[in-house]
DNA sequence: TCAAAAGTGTTAAGTTTACACCCATGA
DNA sequence: TCATGGGTGTAAACTTAACACTTTTGA
Protein backbone atom coordinates (compact mmCIF):
# COMPACT_ATOMS: atom_id res chain seq x y z
CA UNK A 1 0.00 0.00 0.00
CA UNK A 2 1.29 3.38 -0.98
CA UNK A 3 1.28 6.26 1.67
CA UNK A 4 2.12 9.98 2.67
CA UNK A 5 5.73 9.30 3.15
CA UNK A 6 6.52 6.94 0.32
CA UNK A 7 8.34 9.12 -2.81
CA UNK A 8 10.24 10.70 -0.90
CA UNK A 9 13.86 10.56 -0.06
CA UNK A 10 15.99 9.83 2.98
CA UNK A 11 18.89 11.27 4.04
CA UNK A 12 21.83 10.44 6.32
CA UNK A 13 21.19 12.65 9.62
CA UNK A 14 24.45 13.35 11.76
CA UNK A 15 25.00 16.08 14.83
CA UNK A 16 28.20 18.08 15.13
CA UNK A 17 29.22 19.18 18.67
CA UNK A 18 31.14 22.49 19.47
CA UNK A 19 32.19 21.61 22.40
CA UNK A 20 33.64 25.00 24.75
CA UNK A 21 35.66 24.53 27.69
CA UNK A 22 37.19 27.25 30.15
CA UNK A 23 40.63 26.27 31.68
CA UNK A 24 43.01 29.57 33.12
CA UNK A 25 41.34 32.57 31.25
CA UNK A 26 41.19 30.76 27.90
CA UNK A 27 38.15 29.87 26.39
CA UNK A 28 38.65 26.80 24.02
CA UNK A 29 37.09 24.40 21.70
CA UNK A 30 37.72 20.66 21.59
CA UNK A 31 38.41 19.62 18.03
CA UNK A 32 39.68 16.41 16.27
CA UNK A 33 42.65 16.06 14.33
CA UNK A 34 40.99 13.09 12.19
CA UNK A 35 42.78 10.06 11.80
CA UNK A 36 39.96 8.64 9.77
CA UNK A 37 38.23 9.31 6.51
CA UNK A 38 36.92 11.42 5.24
CA UNK A 39 39.18 14.34 5.40
CA UNK A 40 41.74 12.92 7.50
CA UNK A 41 44.29 14.64 8.70
CA UNK A 42 42.39 17.88 9.20
CA UNK A 43 40.68 19.53 11.75
CA UNK A 44 37.06 18.78 12.77
CA UNK A 45 34.60 18.92 15.09
CA UNK A 46 33.08 16.08 17.16
CA UNK A 47 30.50 14.37 15.44
CA UNK A 48 28.04 11.19 14.46
CA UNK A 49 25.39 9.93 13.02
CA UNK A 50 21.64 9.95 14.36
CA UNK A 51 20.80 6.15 14.69
CA UNK A 52 16.46 4.57 14.67
CA UNK A 53 16.76 4.22 18.29
CA UNK A 54 17.15 7.81 19.48
CA UNK A 55 16.48 11.11 19.29
CA UNK A 56 18.55 13.99 17.44
CA UNK A 57 19.12 15.70 20.51
CA UNK A 58 19.96 12.67 22.44
CA UNK A 59 22.24 11.46 19.62
CA UNK A 60 23.90 14.94 20.09
CA UNK A 61 24.60 13.66 23.88
CA UNK A 62 25.71 9.91 22.85
CA UNK A 63 28.35 11.58 20.59
CA UNK A 64 29.54 14.14 23.25
CA UNK A 65 29.68 11.41 25.98
CA UNK A 66 31.99 9.04 23.76
CA UNK A 67 34.40 12.11 23.55
CA UNK A 68 34.51 12.86 27.15
CA UNK A 69 32.56 10.36 29.03
CA UNK A 70 30.21 13.18 30.52
CA UNK A 71 26.47 12.91 30.68
CA UNK A 72 24.55 15.47 31.95
CA UNK A 73 26.08 18.37 30.11
CA UNK A 74 24.53 21.77 29.13
CA UNK A 75 23.93 21.66 25.39
CA UNK A 76 21.69 23.66 23.20
CA UNK A 77 20.93 23.44 19.51
CA UNK A 78 22.74 25.66 17.31
CA UNK A 79 20.85 25.06 13.60
CA UNK A 80 21.02 22.95 10.87
CA UNK A 81 23.15 22.49 7.79
CA UNK A 82 21.68 21.16 4.99
CA UNK A 83 23.63 21.85 1.66
CA UNK A 84 23.19 19.26 -1.00
CA UNK A 85 27.12 19.09 -0.96
CA UNK A 86 28.19 20.55 2.35
CA UNK A 87 30.00 17.14 2.64
CA UNK A 88 31.76 16.11 -0.59
CA UNK A 89 31.30 12.30 0.60
CA UNK A 90 27.74 12.27 0.73
CA UNK A 91 24.74 13.98 1.61
CA UNK A 92 24.62 14.54 4.96
CA UNK A 93 21.59 16.69 6.80
CA UNK A 94 23.46 17.82 10.15
CA UNK A 95 22.13 19.59 13.26
CA UNK A 96 24.85 21.66 15.52
CA UNK A 97 25.21 21.82 18.83
CA UNK A 98 27.00 23.83 20.86
CA UNK A 99 28.23 22.10 24.84
CA UNK A 100 29.61 23.59 28.04
CA UNK A 101 31.53 21.66 29.98
CA UNK A 102 34.50 21.75 32.63
CA UNK A 103 37.07 20.72 31.24
CA UNK A 104 39.19 19.18 34.20
CA UNK A 105 35.68 16.46 34.39
CA UNK A 106 36.26 15.23 30.84
CA UNK A 107 38.05 11.98 30.45
CA UNK A 108 41.16 13.11 29.25
CA UNK A 109 42.01 9.28 28.10
CA UNK A 110 38.86 9.16 25.79
CA UNK A 111 40.03 12.48 24.84
CA UNK A 112 42.93 11.34 23.90
CA UNK A 113 42.12 8.17 21.89
CA UNK A 114 39.87 10.11 19.97
CA UNK A 115 42.99 12.28 18.96
CA UNK A 116 40.58 15.11 20.43
CA UNK A 117 42.57 18.39 21.48
CA UNK A 118 41.70 21.46 23.42
CA UNK A 119 42.03 24.45 21.34
CA UNK A 120 41.74 27.82 22.38
CA UNK A 121 39.18 29.75 19.96
CA UNK A 122 41.13 32.39 19.26
CA UNK A 123 43.47 30.20 17.79
CA UNK A 124 41.62 27.87 15.71
CA UNK A 125 42.83 26.01 12.38
CA UNK A 126 41.19 25.25 9.43
CA UNK A 127 37.85 23.16 9.94
CA UNK A 128 36.52 20.98 7.78
CA UNK A 129 33.18 21.55 5.73
CA UNK A 130 31.00 24.10 7.34
CA UNK A 131 32.25 23.00 10.66
CA UNK A 132 33.80 27.23 10.69
CA UNK A 133 29.58 28.82 10.09
CA UNK A 134 29.00 26.13 12.80
CA UNK A 135 31.61 27.62 15.38
CA UNK A 136 30.58 31.08 14.43
CA UNK A 137 26.70 30.42 14.90
CA UNK A 138 27.94 28.71 17.92
CA UNK A 139 29.81 31.04 19.44
CA UNK A 140 27.38 33.71 18.46
CA UNK A 141 24.48 31.93 19.76
CA UNK A 142 26.31 30.96 23.41
CA UNK A 143 27.68 34.48 23.98
CA UNK A 144 23.78 36.13 23.42
CA UNK A 145 22.54 33.08 25.81
CA UNK A 146 25.70 33.30 28.35
CA UNK A 147 24.51 37.57 28.96
CA UNK A 148 20.99 37.15 30.06
CA UNK A 149 20.91 33.28 30.84
CA UNK A 150 23.48 31.58 34.03
CA UNK A 151 24.89 29.18 31.32
CA UNK A 152 28.37 30.10 31.93
CA UNK A 153 28.72 28.18 35.01
CA UNK A 154 28.75 24.82 33.46
CA UNK A 155 32.40 25.91 32.45
CA UNK A 156 33.49 26.63 36.04
CA UNK A 157 34.31 23.96 38.56
CA UNK A 158 31.44 23.85 41.02
CA UNK A 159 33.85 26.71 43.80
CA UNK A 160 35.20 29.41 41.63
CA UNK A 161 36.33 32.80 42.28
CA UNK A 162 35.19 36.33 41.23
CA UNK A 163 38.22 36.59 39.26
CA UNK A 164 37.81 32.75 37.15
CA UNK A 165 34.08 34.44 36.47
CA UNK A 166 35.28 37.69 35.46
CA UNK A 167 37.72 36.24 33.30
CA UNK A 168 35.51 33.53 31.74
CA UNK A 169 32.86 36.72 30.99
CA UNK A 170 35.85 38.26 28.92
CA UNK A 171 36.82 35.80 27.43
CA UNK A 172 32.88 35.20 26.19
CA UNK A 173 32.88 38.53 25.00
CA UNK A 174 35.86 39.11 23.88
CA UNK A 175 36.59 42.40 26.00
CA UNK A 176 37.48 43.57 29.00
CA UNK A 177 35.32 43.97 31.83
CA UNK A 178 35.54 46.98 34.57
CA UNK A 179 36.28 44.88 37.72
CA UNK A 180 34.38 47.16 40.14
CA UNK A 181 31.48 47.12 37.83
CA UNK A 182 31.53 43.56 37.26
CA UNK A 183 31.45 42.76 41.22
CA UNK A 184 28.39 45.42 41.68
CA UNK A 185 26.32 43.14 39.06
CA UNK A 186 27.24 39.58 40.69
CA UNK A 187 26.71 41.28 44.48
CA UNK A 188 23.15 42.01 42.76
CA UNK A 189 22.43 38.43 42.32
CA UNK A 190 21.68 36.29 45.44
CA UNK A 191 22.27 33.36 43.93
CA UNK A 192 26.17 33.46 43.39
CA UNK A 193 26.29 32.52 46.85
CA UNK A 194 29.71 33.26 48.88
CA UNK A 195 31.19 30.25 50.83
CA UNK A 196 33.75 30.43 53.29
CA UNK A 197 36.01 28.73 51.70
CA UNK A 198 39.15 30.31 50.21
CA UNK A 199 41.11 29.51 46.93
CA UNK A 200 44.99 30.30 47.47
CA UNK A 201 46.35 29.03 44.41
CA UNK A 202 45.41 32.26 42.47
CA UNK A 203 47.40 34.27 44.91
CA UNK A 204 48.84 34.87 48.10
CA UNK A 205 46.07 36.28 50.05
CA UNK A 206 43.68 33.94 48.29
CA UNK A 207 40.50 34.59 46.98
CA UNK A 208 36.88 33.72 48.32
CA UNK A 209 34.98 31.02 46.84
CA UNK A 210 31.55 31.53 45.26
CA UNK A 211 28.87 28.98 44.00
CA UNK A 212 25.99 29.17 41.31
CA UNK A 213 22.87 28.44 43.70
CA UNK A 214 20.21 27.27 41.10
CA UNK A 215 17.36 27.04 43.21
CA UNK A 216 17.58 30.88 44.58
CA UNK A 217 18.07 31.68 41.13
CA UNK A 218 15.08 29.88 39.68
CA UNK A 219 12.72 31.87 42.17
CA UNK A 220 13.58 34.76 40.69
CA UNK A 221 15.42 34.29 37.15
CA UNK A 222 16.72 37.69 36.43
CA UNK A 223 20.65 37.21 34.98
CA UNK A 224 22.10 39.64 33.20
CA UNK A 225 26.49 39.82 32.83
CA UNK B 1 33.14 -0.90 -1.30
CA UNK B 2 32.16 -0.20 2.42
CA UNK B 3 32.60 3.21 3.27
CA UNK B 4 32.09 5.35 6.57
CA UNK B 5 28.53 6.15 5.40
CA UNK B 6 27.22 2.57 5.64
CA UNK B 7 25.37 1.41 8.21
CA UNK B 8 23.74 4.38 9.35
CA UNK B 9 20.52 4.41 9.19
CA UNK B 10 18.79 6.95 6.69
CA UNK B 11 15.47 9.75 7.97
CA UNK B 12 12.73 11.39 6.05
CA UNK B 13 13.97 14.92 6.61
CA UNK B 14 10.81 17.44 6.65
CA UNK B 15 10.59 21.13 6.89
CA UNK B 16 7.58 22.82 8.54
CA UNK B 17 6.48 26.92 8.15
CA UNK B 18 5.59 29.57 11.44
CA UNK B 19 3.83 31.71 8.32
CA UNK B 20 3.42 35.36 10.07
CA UNK B 21 1.26 38.01 9.02
CA UNK B 22 0.15 41.08 10.00
CA UNK B 23 -3.14 42.62 8.79
CA UNK B 24 -5.51 45.63 10.77
CA UNK B 25 -3.70 45.73 13.64
CA UNK B 26 -3.40 41.68 14.05
CA UNK B 27 -0.72 39.07 13.86
CA UNK B 28 -1.31 36.27 12.28
CA UNK B 29 -0.41 32.75 10.97
CA UNK B 30 -1.05 30.83 8.05
CA UNK B 31 -2.53 27.87 9.34
CA UNK B 32 -3.19 24.38 7.26
CA UNK B 33 -7.00 22.28 8.00
CA UNK B 34 -5.61 19.34 7.09
CA UNK B 35 -8.05 17.57 4.18
CA UNK B 36 -5.41 15.00 3.82
CA UNK B 37 -3.87 12.07 5.66
CA UNK B 38 -2.28 11.61 8.19
CA UNK B 39 -4.27 13.87 10.67
CA UNK B 40 -6.74 14.81 8.27
CA UNK B 41 -9.46 17.27 9.24
CA UNK B 42 -6.88 18.79 11.89
CA UNK B 43 -5.08 21.86 12.18
CA UNK B 44 -1.02 22.02 10.93
CA UNK B 45 1.60 24.18 9.86
CA UNK B 46 2.89 23.95 6.25
CA UNK B 47 5.21 21.27 5.47
CA UNK B 48 7.11 18.87 3.13
CA UNK B 49 9.74 16.80 2.61
CA UNK B 50 13.26 17.84 1.78
CA UNK B 51 14.03 16.87 -1.97
CA UNK B 52 17.36 15.30 -3.08
CA UNK B 53 17.77 18.58 -5.43
CA UNK B 54 17.53 21.02 -2.78
CA UNK B 55 19.32 22.03 0.28
CA UNK B 56 17.05 22.31 3.60
CA UNK B 57 17.00 26.11 3.19
CA UNK B 58 15.58 25.71 -0.28
CA UNK B 59 12.86 23.27 0.73
CA UNK B 60 11.49 25.55 3.27
CA UNK B 61 11.21 28.46 0.18
CA UNK B 62 9.85 26.12 -1.86
CA UNK B 63 6.73 24.71 0.58
CA UNK B 64 6.50 28.27 1.68
CA UNK B 65 5.73 29.22 -2.05
CA UNK B 66 4.12 26.39 -2.89
CA UNK B 67 1.32 27.98 -0.63
CA UNK B 68 1.31 31.58 -0.90
CA UNK B 69 2.89 31.77 -4.30
CA UNK B 70 5.66 34.07 -3.26
CA UNK B 71 9.04 34.06 -3.26
CA UNK B 72 12.04 36.25 -1.79
CA UNK B 73 10.15 36.02 1.43
CA UNK B 74 12.21 36.68 4.35
CA UNK B 75 12.87 33.34 6.80
CA UNK B 76 15.07 32.03 9.20
CA UNK B 77 15.55 28.66 11.07
CA UNK B 78 13.76 28.00 14.09
CA UNK B 79 15.33 24.64 15.42
CA UNK B 80 15.11 20.73 14.34
CA UNK B 81 12.71 18.55 16.05
CA UNK B 82 13.96 15.07 15.63
CA UNK B 83 12.00 13.15 18.65
CA UNK B 84 11.39 9.46 17.70
CA UNK B 85 8.03 9.75 17.64
CA UNK B 86 6.82 12.86 16.87
CA UNK B 87 4.97 11.82 14.03
CA UNK B 88 2.88 8.72 14.85
CA UNK B 89 2.84 8.09 10.99
CA UNK B 90 7.15 7.23 10.16
CA UNK B 91 9.90 8.69 11.67
CA UNK B 92 10.40 12.03 10.22
CA UNK B 93 13.02 15.12 11.22
CA UNK B 94 12.13 18.15 10.59
CA UNK B 95 12.88 21.55 10.70
CA UNK B 96 10.87 24.17 11.21
CA UNK B 97 11.44 27.61 9.65
CA UNK B 98 8.84 31.01 10.27
CA UNK B 99 8.22 33.52 7.87
CA UNK B 100 7.29 37.43 7.08
CA UNK B 101 5.27 38.29 4.89
CA UNK B 102 2.79 40.31 3.36
CA UNK B 103 -0.93 39.14 3.70
CA UNK B 104 -1.71 40.92 1.01
CA UNK B 105 0.91 40.33 -1.55
CA UNK B 106 -0.04 36.27 -0.76
CA UNK B 107 -1.77 34.16 -3.62
CA UNK B 108 -5.46 34.09 -2.22
CA UNK B 109 -6.30 31.01 -4.83
CA UNK B 110 -3.09 28.97 -3.55
CA UNK B 111 -4.10 29.40 -0.02
CA UNK B 112 -7.44 28.48 -0.35
CA UNK B 113 -6.60 25.32 -2.53
CA UNK B 114 -4.30 24.13 0.36
CA UNK B 115 -7.35 24.82 3.02
CA UNK B 116 -5.36 27.43 4.63
CA UNK B 117 -6.54 29.97 6.72
CA UNK B 118 -5.17 33.01 8.50
CA UNK B 119 -5.81 32.79 12.33
CA UNK B 120 -5.12 35.16 15.07
CA UNK B 121 -1.89 34.68 16.81
CA UNK B 122 -3.89 34.97 20.36
CA UNK B 123 -6.96 32.60 18.70
CA UNK B 124 -4.97 29.13 17.55
CA UNK B 125 -6.14 25.96 17.28
CA UNK B 126 -4.77 22.79 18.79
CA UNK B 127 -2.08 21.93 16.17
CA UNK B 128 -0.79 18.56 14.98
CA UNK B 129 2.37 16.73 16.25
CA UNK B 130 4.66 19.07 18.10
CA UNK B 131 3.36 22.30 16.08
CA UNK B 132 3.32 23.98 18.94
CA UNK B 133 6.56 23.77 19.86
CA UNK B 134 7.30 24.89 16.48
CA UNK B 135 5.11 27.96 17.11
CA UNK B 136 6.22 28.92 20.48
CA UNK B 137 9.83 28.63 19.93
CA UNK B 138 9.03 30.84 16.65
CA UNK B 139 7.60 33.59 18.22
CA UNK B 140 10.26 33.62 21.10
CA UNK B 141 12.73 33.83 18.53
CA UNK B 142 11.25 36.42 16.32
CA UNK B 143 10.14 38.54 18.57
CA UNK B 144 13.84 38.68 20.18
CA UNK B 145 15.27 39.27 16.43
CA UNK B 146 12.36 41.96 15.87
CA UNK B 147 13.66 43.54 18.77
CA UNK B 148 17.07 44.22 17.43
CA UNK B 149 16.71 43.97 13.36
CA UNK B 150 14.33 45.41 11.13
CA UNK B 151 12.86 42.33 9.97
CA UNK B 152 9.25 43.90 10.78
CA UNK B 153 8.76 45.69 7.68
CA UNK B 154 8.57 42.35 5.91
CA UNK B 155 5.33 42.51 7.71
CA UNK B 156 4.06 45.82 6.23
CA UNK B 157 3.32 46.97 2.95
CA UNK B 158 6.03 49.02 1.30
CA UNK B 159 4.48 52.25 2.66
CA UNK B 160 2.83 52.80 6.34
CA UNK B 161 2.14 54.59 8.49
CA UNK B 162 3.60 55.08 11.91
CA UNK B 163 0.40 53.79 13.70
CA UNK B 164 0.27 50.60 12.07
CA UNK B 165 4.24 50.35 12.79
CA UNK B 166 3.30 51.15 16.54
CA UNK B 167 0.39 48.17 16.44
CA UNK B 168 3.07 45.82 14.51
CA UNK B 169 5.44 45.97 17.59
CA UNK B 170 2.76 46.20 19.66
CA UNK B 171 1.20 43.06 18.64
CA UNK B 172 4.60 41.05 18.40
CA UNK B 173 4.98 42.35 22.17
CA UNK B 174 1.88 41.78 23.36
CA UNK B 175 2.05 44.62 25.17
CA UNK B 176 0.75 48.68 24.95
CA UNK B 177 4.07 51.10 23.81
CA UNK B 178 3.56 54.42 24.61
CA UNK B 179 2.93 56.60 21.75
CA UNK B 180 5.27 58.87 21.85
CA UNK B 181 8.26 57.11 23.18
CA UNK B 182 7.80 54.92 20.14
CA UNK B 183 7.79 58.08 17.59
CA UNK B 184 10.73 59.80 19.23
CA UNK B 185 12.59 56.14 19.01
CA UNK B 186 11.21 56.26 15.03
CA UNK B 187 12.43 59.51 14.58
CA UNK B 188 16.08 58.70 15.37
CA UNK B 189 16.20 56.03 12.45
CA UNK B 190 17.27 57.89 9.50
CA UNK B 191 16.33 54.74 7.63
CA UNK B 192 12.83 55.30 8.37
CA UNK B 193 12.30 57.74 6.32
CA UNK B 194 8.80 60.00 6.04
CA UNK B 195 7.29 60.13 2.09
CA UNK B 196 4.70 63.05 1.09
CA UNK B 197 2.11 60.36 0.33
CA UNK B 198 -0.58 60.35 2.96
CA UNK B 199 -2.82 57.65 4.01
CA UNK B 200 -6.80 58.57 4.34
CA UNK B 201 -7.82 55.21 5.00
CA UNK B 202 -7.05 54.89 8.85
CA UNK B 203 -8.24 58.59 10.15
CA UNK B 204 -10.03 61.18 8.65
CA UNK B 205 -6.69 63.95 9.28
CA UNK B 206 -4.32 61.32 7.12
CA UNK B 207 -1.31 60.29 8.18
CA UNK B 208 1.69 60.64 6.90
CA UNK B 209 3.00 57.51 5.17
CA UNK B 210 6.65 56.08 5.33
CA UNK B 211 9.23 53.92 4.37
CA UNK B 212 11.98 51.65 5.02
CA UNK B 213 15.36 52.58 3.64
CA UNK B 214 17.84 49.55 3.34
CA UNK B 215 20.22 50.88 2.02
CA UNK B 216 20.66 53.72 4.38
CA UNK B 217 20.07 51.09 7.30
CA UNK B 218 22.78 49.15 6.34
CA UNK B 219 25.23 52.10 6.00
CA UNK B 220 24.41 52.07 9.98
CA UNK B 221 22.66 49.45 10.88
CA UNK B 222 21.63 50.15 14.49
CA UNK B 223 17.86 48.97 15.25
CA UNK B 224 16.05 48.96 18.72
CA UNK B 225 12.05 49.00 19.25
C1' DT C 1 -19.78 70.33 15.71
C1' DC C 2 -17.86 66.47 17.20
C1' DA C 3 -15.67 61.95 17.06
C1' DA C 4 -11.47 59.73 15.88
C1' DA C 5 -6.88 59.16 14.85
C1' DA C 6 -2.44 62.08 14.14
C1' DG C 7 0.95 64.45 15.95
C1' DT C 8 4.10 66.61 19.45
C1' DG C 9 8.32 67.68 24.56
C1' DT C 10 9.63 67.63 29.08
C1' DT C 11 10.99 65.73 33.43
C1' DA C 12 12.12 62.21 36.74
C1' DA C 13 13.89 57.71 37.53
C1' DG C 14 16.86 54.29 36.60
C1' DT C 15 20.88 52.32 34.52
C1' DT C 16 25.45 52.31 32.91
C1' DT C 17 30.05 53.82 32.77
C1' DA C 18 34.41 55.64 34.30
C1' DC C 19 37.66 55.75 37.55
C1' DA C 20 42.04 54.70 41.90
C1' DC C 21 43.42 53.17 45.99
C1' DC C 22 44.12 50.04 50.12
C1' DC C 23 44.51 45.04 51.75
C1' DA C 24 46.56 40.63 52.85
C1' DT C 25 50.01 37.45 52.14
C1' DG C 26 54.04 34.46 50.79
C1' DA C 27 58.28 34.64 48.85
C1' DT D 1 59.56 44.61 52.20
C1' DC D 2 57.57 44.23 48.13
C1' DA D 3 55.13 42.18 44.26
C1' DT D 4 50.74 40.14 43.28
C1' DG D 5 46.08 39.58 42.84
C1' DG D 6 41.80 40.67 46.05
C1' DG D 7 38.70 43.75 47.34
C1' DT D 8 35.95 48.21 47.64
C1' DG D 9 32.33 53.37 46.36
C1' DT D 10 30.99 57.52 44.07
C1' DA D 11 29.65 60.76 40.61
C1' DA D 12 28.61 61.91 35.80
C1' DA D 13 26.56 60.50 31.53
C1' DC D 14 23.18 58.35 29.35
C1' DT D 15 18.86 55.87 28.65
C1' DT D 16 14.26 54.81 29.63
C1' DA D 17 9.69 55.71 31.24
C1' DA D 18 5.81 58.43 32.45
C1' DC D 19 2.72 61.63 31.14
C1' DA D 20 -1.71 65.20 28.23
C1' DC D 21 -3.03 68.18 25.12
C1' DT D 22 -3.71 70.27 20.28
C1' DT D 23 -4.63 69.39 15.27
C1' DT D 24 -7.19 68.00 11.29
C1' DT D 25 -11.12 66.64 8.87
C1' DG D 26 -15.15 63.84 7.18
C1' DA D 27 -19.48 62.51 8.59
Amino acid sequence: MTNYYNHHPKFYVAVDCIIFGFNQGELSLLLLKRNFEPAKGQWSLMGGFVQENESVNDAAKRVLSELTGLTDVYMEQVGTFGEIERDPGERVVSVAYYALLNINESDRELVQKHNAFWVNINELPELIFDHPQMVEQARELMRMKASTEPIGFNLLPKLFTLSQLQSLYEAIYGEDIDKRNFRKRVAEMDYIEKTDKIDKSGSKRGAALYKFNNKVYRKDPRFKL
